[in-house]
DNA sequence: TTGTAGGCGTTATCAT
DNA sequence: ATGATAACGCCTACAA
């Protein structure tokens, strides 16, 4: 209700004093800024936002981009994460969700004008196509990948080491005896690249590395997506794949634990034996799975944000970094979700 | 770069005109009203939202404030759900934390000023205290309330019939022949208290309502409040209190599934079977529910946050609501975890 | 249907 | 250490 200009009168100071005094600037006399904070809380006074903002040309605001729910398991934690480092700072952390082509589009055909609309943008998940990314840069919007490829590089990122880990899931799988192995996609409702699709080229390079042929590796779906499908009905639809596999593997990848959850009940459903029959390896390490008793690779998105959110606010204040990609890596944990194959047992 | 000046000039008309047009007010020749959308997407423009925010007076910001990380079931379902209606509307939703007392103080005490800073305000879990409930309604800052509870009713809420829920969890456990029953409390590291809280008073009701005598029914915590100790260790302290209490119960309820989880593994750890030695009954019915086979209360938060929205967003319109408050009920969806107590049994 | 003019509440620059 | 004075970019009467 009262501005700057009613603490201004209250504490018997000009209006830029109080500003200064307010936002604990150090050219002003102790006993200044105590008057005038005093005159502040006794009016119930609060900088407004925008007039700062309009005034400052910083928003104090980042958004950050997710292609799904925020109650997803992995969104939620980087929200976490971010919003931990960025809100002590007096940041805004605003999730805005782009989960179709048209709206990723809009979201960045709208960027030019951005600038004065955001200071710093955070961007998980994405497989970034090349022109948004120079956007981003050509218009000197700071914005740091969180486990998003891209082949242009964002000038800050942070990656996820996927390929390591799908060659420890596979040499994993390969000690235990497992000769036919497969690896299940993620049913996700977002049309466009996501980062975790990677995992599938690195699972299928490890593989054959390891001596894998052609024919002892599936990927389920093959090739027909299940699109636009509701997403138990695709989670079923894939599990009814696996299970009917002319050569069906005797072990499985899962490109998130949440998927996962849902094929195990489903094969357990089917009458097949997790891990008797069938060994089913996550990625995430959520926390069910170990409920789940889960064999599965761990990541820690709420801490790969925090590192984000850091490496975003040194080049929102318009330092340098000294270390523009951090890659984080994963670890598998072995539960019971895993065994060697049916034949290869009494 | 370009401010709405530019386009106006590109466009041969005045700013007004472009205002107007650029936010879909009707009285703009449609003929007009192209020009100006060429002019603007030609030079990239977007209306600085700061600015718009000063000069109409309205922040399209509203804040939803958690008593606890956002990346807990109850709040990122919550988040997911407002989001899904306030951002159509062009709105920012702004998650803040208050973990702590004296940061809920702060919140509220920066409150009078804050009008200018926020168009609405959500509020769940939290059981406000009359005074911060007052302070919103006489400063004119629409709120609504999620699965809240205060004595001074806040002009808009939405309710869960927690009383509901404990009666037929109480009902379902005496049914099945349970005569020692226990309430778990959630190990909160809020230190204020917290709207799920409420569900011990009503287990407590409904057991007396049943028949139950004091020396049948155990809350876990009893007192002694395991404060200020990490989440895990809490948990751990207390399914120790649990299985050594004199009068061991056959037959537990736990405040949320979070917790139940971590419980049921800890039980049998210690060789308590579940439901065999003991049964469980969760709250929330979260994802992993299904998984855990944990017999529990089915909410739904997400579709709850869309109501408060909604509500929500009738009220920064200044319009009136047809229905202050909405009730959700809850649902028991029985599974493995609960089964007749052990001398019951053959 | 469109244009004009004033003001929204701060911050920043330049004095003092 | 503090004051005066322009911006900042848009919206809203009001006028035409």
């Amino acid at each position: 209700m009262s501005t700057l200009h009613d603490v201004a009168l209250a504490a018997g100071v000009s209006d830029s004093t109080v500003s200064r005094a307010l936002r604990g600037m150090d050219t002003v006399r102790p006993k200044t800024r105590q008057r005038v904070a005093e005159a502040a809380k006794q009016l119930g006074f609060t900088l407004t936002r925008s007039a700062s903002s309009l005034a400052s040309g910083k928003t104090m605001r980042v958004v950050i981009l997710f292609d799904g729910p925020v109650n997803a398991w992995f969104n939620a934690n980087c929200l976490q994460g971010a919003l931990e480092v960025l809100a002590p700072e007096g940041y805004d952390l605003v999730p805005v969700i782009a989960m179709t082509r048209p709206e990723l589009e809009d979201f960045f055909a709208k960027l030019p004008g951005s600038g004065n609309n955001m200071d710093g943008l955070i961007l998980p998940s994405f497989l970034l196509e090349d022109s948004y990314s120079q956007a981003l840069t050509s218009l000197h919007i700071p914005a740091v990948a969180l486990d998003t490829s891209s082949t242009t590089q964002l000038p800050a990122s942070i990656v996820l080491d996927n390929k390591g880990a799908m060659y420890d899931a596979v040499r994993f799988l390969h000690g235990l005896g497992h000769r036919r192995i497969g690896y299940v996609e993620h049913p996700s409702p977002a049309p466009f690249e996501s980062s975790s699709h990677l995992r599938e080229r690195y699972f299928l390079e490890a593989a054959k590395r390891m001596g894998y042929t052609d024919g002892d590796v599936t990927v389920f779906p093959k090739q027909s997506l299940v699109e636009r499908m509701p997403i138990d009905e695709a989670t079923a639809e894939i599990t009814g794949r696996i299970v009917s596999a002319p050569n069906r593997p005797t072990a499985i990848c899962v490109e998130i634990d949440e998927a996962a959850f849902d094929i195990m009940q489903r094969l357990r459903v089917l009458g097949i034996r997790v891990p008797q029959d069938m060994s089913v390896v996550g990625f995430d390490d959520h926390e069910a799975a170990a409920l789940a008793d889960l064999t599965t690779i761990h990541q820690d998105p709420q801490l790969m944000a925090r590192a984000a959110a850091q490496k975003l606010l040194t080049m929102m204040r318009g330092g340098t970094l000294d270390e523009p990609s951090t890659t984080f890596r994963t670890t598998l944990i072995p539960r019971g979700s895993t065994a060697p194959p049916p034949q290869d047992r009494p």
